[in-house]
RNA sequence: GGGUUUGUAGCUCAGUCGGUUAGAGCACCGCUCUGAUAAGGCGGGGGUCGGUAGUUCGAGUCUACCCAGACCCA
């Protein structure tokens, strides 16, 4: 019969990942993943928008959990007979590939890429795209995500940005589109300004120089004003200085007679303590802080001659610190002048008063004590708030930098300095301390803006820059609660982002990216253009040397356009677009918006959209919001998943630098990529992801066990010849058959619950105790009906079974572990003689049969299985190996249980090697109790009463006791030195076996084991230890299971006996068919052992 | 400073609607089983369920406050 082979024969030896790039090869020559499609073309859509990939790197193992997560979830709708879109995302515009270019061409200022010239620069960054986006296109495939990898969308495309030129023009059109001249955050290093949203990326903790200087009042002799700054280059564009109207402020004497103000509060002030103290947000090495007075002491003491409000202060007048600079003496304000101030003849230098902080935007005071001096210095070219106080003040502005974060013409020798420069912070110091201004100087450490990418420190200078007037958020907050989010704070925290968020700063002074679409006229108008064809209509000039190329700079440069009203010519603004517009678009540019309304409307909007969470509600959640709101006013997905981020082993950051990084490609050549997914697959997405390869080795063992449930199958179907065409007969199933196919069925449903409800961890661990109850119990006790050498129903019943067990299982997990799941289903499926498709990828999702789920069966063998776990445990307790027969095992349990184990009592006394089942009525047939005092509680608590407490429980009767423990109550101890309460948890209640018994109690249930072993149990015993020993030497020896053998064993008088009384159980275990005791050993194959502590040689020959 | 969120065994984490003695895996120790298994089984040590107070017949679970971490916003 071995001759017909069914099945492919598997060893149980696999190699995973070996398996993996096999089963790749078949998808590939089978061209699965389009017959799937082919399959699925008339299903009910399920559209699943992916968020775009940054094409700018190889793909690492953080978003190979979100893929993984994209990939369960397609894979399951597809079984599901969904058609779906399966397209990819490569996000390809942005800073963040110019950053990488320059880095590759060595470039280190954007005037290096002029320099190197704009065309070359841009083709070059669209050829990282295209490295990249193929490099984790194979990365991907490799990883089993199935998708159209042919048919990617690029945000690059010029569907991607013209459609986002469509959602600009219709901003324009409600007048939202507007150009503010803002102090912004600034990167020197990448000569571009930051949006809200990417300055949180980049914050560092950093120290600073930070300065106390002196501002000597005008007519009043020797006295100053005191202000702090951590940025004291900003002190050469000083204008004015706030105060707080309501705050006191001292009048300190120092020992020089100099007469300084600052507020009362900070004479004391420990700055930063907490951080010093507790090490939080505090670097290594920086000296604690000192309060203004312990300066001043230093300096010789102080004293205090007077208290002031703030109020009072207004309108004194002072002499800057840089007073001499051109830039302080220049009439309406520098570079930018200022026509209104210029009329009035205003310069920064006439406009050094105190003026009023005044309230921020939220009603919060701008000037307060703490951190400085409650007099803060104004600079209105170098700051946020300061322009807006200048504003509100009619203060002029003197804006210090150039592009590159470096002093412009009028700022004396600094100018052509960099800000960011240390060198520059020290001559700067050094000459506020040679004019007189300085007081004192310290490192300070704080969280500061830096570029995201190229680390650079920000600076704030004043430029123009292109924003959305974002008053419609009220629009966009509407939708949240259209979307499911998982998990379900993610509504609060968009909520969040959306109340707090300001105006959208679309434009970037770069290069590589959207071409905003706003044209400039000589009369400060501009215009927005809506489409390539409005803008071929429009255009007056450049139109030839455009047509043909993508809307990118340099080619969208050329082309001028004429006003329709106006009829004035335009020139392109020459910043480039915020790279979230291009992500936020693709619900609309992907899905042919402008192009195909009747493809739209079939996949808009998306079922599903699963990302990475961190940072994602302020970009890609919120971009794709604001556009669709103003696109259709629709949420553009139903439900969205979030998960968190991938950390190392040991719960740290994966950095290259730390040498803690896994990559993508190692990690699948490695570890494997079913085992990845599996750890992806298995975690709560709401915390972050511990990654490493121990914690792949156990996750491994799950595959393992899975495989080898596998390998035992079709080792015996083939041995059997075991026909898989042959249909389930029901009623030669036995009790345990129905048992892993009730478990099978009930899980095949729930797994279908949590895929439908995105909880697949919860699967997981549903297919873990599957699994095991699969190869440790089914499998394991089943094993004498697959031995078996008559093929009867039941041997068959046993075999299709297990089939169809493991069937429905890779069937179920197909979407998580796709490689393995797909291996063991197509040899499986191999030896049916039917229609069946070749892949488990493209079955539909088993359906349940309620009638094969039996609630009875599955209650009854799970007690089966606590009975015999209870039971092994009052064997081990008692010290007696299983391979010692017992005479009796005695059940003390309610009627219910007592009946299964009757009815079951063969298959228990089997798996225990036990006798006899004895129940009994009483628990005390089994186990009495004894009350203990628990010594170390009761010592503590009541110290030389302990004594009294003894002797009462001596003296009281024990079953009394143990009612009273039982129930939870106290124990009340009457005597004349006062009563005495003693807690239950204070005593110890002893579990006494009965004489003769090994006892273990459950829920419910006690079990016992008669402990008492009779000679002829002995003899058994003896012989159960020469049956192991000698099969562990016909394995050793490298024979094969049906090998017949001749015995010589050579041991102990009493093992020779045994042997004897139980000739024919040891010869038919052993399949020996002669045997010889007690002379030498002459076999090639033998060896020595010990049984019951005595030396005992065997040897043993097969016959041929 | 405000918001969100987390806190359960040495580590990583489950714990449903408030309900019996709070669980799993790993790690450690002891015992044990094994001709599908790289495994498996039984047990042990290890818990103030972050803390306090409250609601309740009953709280890991609900409420308030506090502590600590993470994230977000200032």
């Amino acid at each position: 019969m071995a001759d017909l082979n069914k099945f492919k024969p598997v060893d149980n030896k696999v190699d995973f990942i070996q398996l993996e790039h096999e089963m790749l090869d078949k998808w590939d020559r089978e061209d699965t993943f389009n017959q799937l499609r082919k399959k699925n073309s008339k299903g009910k859509p399920w559209s699943f928008l992916d968020g775009p990939i940054t094409a700018n790197n190889p793909m690492g193992v953080h978003h190979a959990w979100g893929r993984t997560l994209k990939d369960i979830f397609q894979r399951f709708h597809a079984m599901q007979g969904r058609e779906l879109r399966y397209q990819n995302g490569f996000d390809c515009q942005g800073l963040w590939v110019e950053i990488e270019v320059e880095k590759e061409l060595g470039f280190k200022t954007k005037r290096d890429v002029q320099k190197y010239g704009l065309e070359k620069f841009v083709n070059k960054c669209k050829e990282r795209v295209e490295k990249y986006s193929a490099i984790q296109s194979e990365q991907s495939k490799r990883l089993g995500y199935w998708m159209d990898w042919d048919n990617s969308y690029f945000t690059m495309s010029d569907e991607n940005n013209y459609t986002i030129w469509a959602f600009l023009k219709k901003l324009f059109n409600d007048g939202k589109i507007y150009k503010g001249t803002d102090v912004v955050p600034w990167s020197g290093r990448s000569g571009t300004s930051y949006s809200q949203m990417e300055i949180i990326e980049g914050r560092k903790l950093v120290a600073h120089t930070s300065v106390f200087v002196r501002f000597p009042l005008n007519n009043r002799h020797n006295e100053y004003i005191l202000v702090w700054t951590t940025t004291p280059w900003t002190l050469t564009s000083n204008v004015a200085a706030a105060v707080n109207v309501n705050l006191d402020y001292v009048k300190l004497r120092a020992s020089d007679g100099a007469v300084y103000y600052f507020a009362k509060e900070n004479l004391e002030f420990q700055r930063l303590d907490k951080q010093f103290k507790e090490k939080k947000q505090w670097i290594e090495g920086i000296p604690k802080l000192k309060t203004i007075a312990q300066i001043f002491k230093e300096r010789g003491g102080y004293e205090i001659i007077g208290t002031i409000k703030g109020e009072e202060m207004l309108g004194w007048e002072y002499e800057g610190p840089f007073d001499e600079l051109d830039a302080q003496s220049k009439i309406g304000g520098f570079p930018f002048v200022n026509q209104e101030f210029k009329d009035k003849r205003v310069n920064g230098i006439s406009c050094h008063r105190i003026i009023d902080g005044g309230k921020d935007s939220i009603g919060g005071d701008v000037v307060v004590a703490a951190e400085g001096t409650g007099i803060v210095h104004i600079a209105p070219g170098c700051g946020a708030i300061d322009k807006i106080i200048a504003q509100r003040s009619g203060l002029v502005s003197i804006s210090p930098l150039d592009e590159e974060s470096c002093y412009i013409d009028g700022f004396g020798k600094f100018s052509g300095k960099c800000a960011t420069k240390i060198e520059t912070t020290q001559a700067i110091i050094a000459d506020l301390k040679e004019k007189g201004f300085l007081l004192y100087q310290e490192q300070y450490p704080h969280v500061y803006p830096h570029c995201w990418r190229s680390g650079d420190e920000l600076v704030f200078r004043i430029v123009e820059e292109w924003y959305i007037n974002m008053d419609w958020r009220d629009k966009i907050k509407n939708l949240v609660k259209d979307i499911q989010w998982i998990p379900e704070w993610g509504h609060e925290r968009e909520m969040e982002w959306l109340e707090n968020m300001g105006d959208w700063m679309i434009s970037k002074k770069r290069f590589w990216g959207l071409a905003l679409p706003i044209w400039t006229f000589e009369d400060e108008t501009f215009f927005v253009v809506g489409s390539k064809d409005e803008l071929k209509e429009l255009a007056v000039e450049g139109w030839k040397e455009f047509e043909g190329k993508s809307p990118h700079r340099p080619w969208i440069d050329k082309v001028k356009i004429r006003h329709p009203e106006s009829g004035l010519i335009g020139t392109r603004i020459p910043d480039v677009g915020n790279p979230w517009l291009d992500a936020g678009i693709v619900p609309y540019s992907t899905l042919h918006y402008n192009s195909d309304q009747d493809y739209w409307k079939k996949w808009f909007p998306a079922d599903f959209v699963v990302e990475c969470f961190p940072g994602q509600f302020r970009n890609w959640f919120y971009s794709l919001l604001a556009l669709s709101t103003v696109m259709e006013d629709k949420a553009p997905f139903k439900t969205l998943l979030g998960h968190a981020t991938v950390k190392d082993e040991t719960g740290r950051d994966m950095h290259k630098s730390w040498g803690n990084a896994i990559w993508f490609d190692d990690a699948a050549e490695k570890m494997g990529v079913d085992v990845m997914r599996w750890m992806y697959a298995n975690q709560n997405p709401e915390h972050n992801l511990l990654f490493g390869y121990a914690i792949a080795d156990e996750v491994r063992k799950q595959l393992i066990t899975l495989w080898n449930t596998y390998s035992f199958f079709v080792t015996y179907a083939n041995l059997d010849g075991f026909d898989p065409s042959i249909e389930i007969d029901k009623s030669t199933l036995t009790k345990s058959d129905r048992w892993i196919i009730s478990k099978t069925n009930k899980f095949i449903k729930t797994a279908e619950n949590f895929y439908s409800n995105y909880q697949v961890f919860h699967l997981m661990s549903e297919a873990t105790i599957l699994l095991d109850n699969l190869s440790n119990w089914y499998i394991r006790r089943n094993r004498r009906r697959f031995w078996k050498s008559e093929n009867d129903s039941d041997k068959t019943a046993a075999y299709s079974t297990l089939y169809q067990v493991l069937i429905d299982f890779v069937k179920v997990m197909a979407p998580v572990i796709p490689f393995v799941s797909d291996k063991i289903y197509t040899n499986l499926i191999s030896g049916r003689n039917k229609s069946d498709v070749d892949s488990v990828h493209l079955c539909d999702f088993p359906s349940v049969d309620e009638s094969d789920i039996d609630e009875e069966i599955i209650n009854e063998i799970d007690a089966v299985i606590q009975i015999v776990s209870l039971s092994r445990s009052a064997r081990n307790k008692a010290n007696i190996k299983i391979r010692q027969p017992l005479a009796e095992l005695a059940l003390y349990a309610d009627d219910n249980i007592q009946k299964i184990a009757i009815n079951n009592q063969n298959e228990i006394l089997e798996e225990l090697n036990i006798k006899k089942l004895k129940l009994v009525e009483n628990e005390s047939d089994l186990v009495r109790y004894n009350v203990k005092p628990d010594f170390p509680i009761l010592g503590q608590k009541y110290g030389k009463d302990l004594s009294r407490i003894t002797a009462y429980l001596n003296y009281v009767d024990n079953e009394k006791l143990v009612q009273i423990v039982k129930s939870g109550k106290s124990l009340i101890i009457p005597g004349n030195e006062g009563k005495l309460e003693i807690l239950p948890d204070e005593l110890i209640l002893e579990e006494i076996p009965v004489k003769g018994y090994g006892i273990s109690l459950g829920k419910n249930i006690i079990v016992g084991v008669f402990t008492e072993i009779s000679e002829e149990l002995k003899q058994e015993g003896l012989v159960r230890d020469l049956i192991r020993q000698v099969q562990n030497l016909r394995k050793d020896s490298g024979l094969k299971v049906e090998d017949r053998i001749e015995i010589e064993i050579n041991g102990s008088t009493e093992l020779n006996n045994a042997v004897e009384s139980h000739e024919s159980y040891f010869m038919n275990e052993v399949l020996g068919v002669k045997l010889d005791m007690g002379n030498s050993i002459t076999f090639k194959f033998h060896g020595s052992v010990t049984i019951a502590g005595k030396k005992t040689n065997i040897g043993i020959s097969p016959l041929n």
